[in-house]
DNA sequence: ATTTTATTGACAACATATTGTCAATTGAAT
DNA sequence: ATTCAATTGACAATATGTTGTCAATAAAAT
């Protein structure tokens, strides 16, 4: 197989990846603007949802990991928080240098804020689009970004030494 | 109506949204390590890909406006490339300061072996996927991002001076 | 023709993301 | 128990993206 061509799935596939950059870049612009007022901005705010729907507290570099990104990119925001007042660190029984993240009081009602703001403008955003084709999309989306974590794992094991997420 | 709670497609848009964050993550990773032996990462090859595949060359500030992103970054990359000779930038005779940003040969061929790394990635990407749930995804996300444009475009034009994109 | 507004490249400051390194700690292997 | 690999926070360097400003140019308004 040359793999000289694309598919037709692959044909596909490259313009909706071409779509999801520019729709990823409308969203983190939309985002900035709806919690800006509230001193947040589309990183942080990612950040504390991440925080907020956790079962329970969870390290930085957990929440690295479930949201796919750099453990050093979350340290910072999250050290940041922290000197706001925003989050805070709890000690870890099962781990001395691995604290845990928790939002303060004022972090909720931050959380919330930004909730609050989101849902009128994800319902207007929304608003006539078909459930069945937006679950299709998510299922899409959901796919290629498990096949993705798949070979990204396949690659980090082959290789090199480091830790999870380098 | 006082917004308090998500309509049923504010909620599927709600849960796409997170996806597409986490894609786009992993997408930017996989293009960074799919054309890195090429010097290139994914910023500069979206970059390359936008000169390449437009009908005609443009200027820098074109070429954001159609990413959807900030003159200013294009700018800075567009810089580089000049500097290593992947492109190069000719008289606009409609326009004495937004020069036109065109491929030299080098980097018509890097960008051709860009495209031959990618092409059997995304075969295999997207092996087993339904065409049809494809399309709807592209759809979805399509006019989304057409929706998330118009509105920024309402609110850029209300209050601030300056030009297009800032 | 003159004035006003919009576009554009340049520059700078900052926010965010990526990559590599290090030491402390943990857990598994022996 | 000792050794060794993996995880984690800290730090630094670099790449990328965002925001604001400025002067030059172009286009529109008058």
């Amino acid at each position: 197989m040359p793999d000289e061509q694309r598919t037709k799935a692959g044909e596909a596939v490259t313009a909706l990846i071409l779509d999801v950059f520019r729709l990823n870049g409308r969203l983190q612009l939309a985002g900035d603007r709806l919690v800006s007022e509230l001193g947040l901005t589309s990183a942080r705010w990612q950040i504390l949802g991440a925080i907020a729907y956790s079962d329970r507290p969870e390290s930085v570099a957990c929440h690295a990991r479930t949201m796919g990104v750099h453990r050093q990119g979350i340290q910072r925001i999250v050290n940041e928080l922290k000197r706001e007042g925003i989050v805070e660190l709890q000690p870890n029984p099962h781990h001395k240098r691995a604290h845990l993240v928790v939002l303060t009081q004022k972090g909720q009602e931050l959380y919330e804020a930004a909730i609050a703001r989101q849902i009128p403008w994800v319902n207007e955003l929304s608003e006539g689009l078909s459930p069945d084709d937006i679950a299709t999309a998510q299922n899409v989306v959901d796919r290629l970004k498990a096949r993705l974590e798949e070979a990204s794992m396949r690659q980090d094991q082959s290789s090199p030494p480091e830790g999870s997420m380098n």
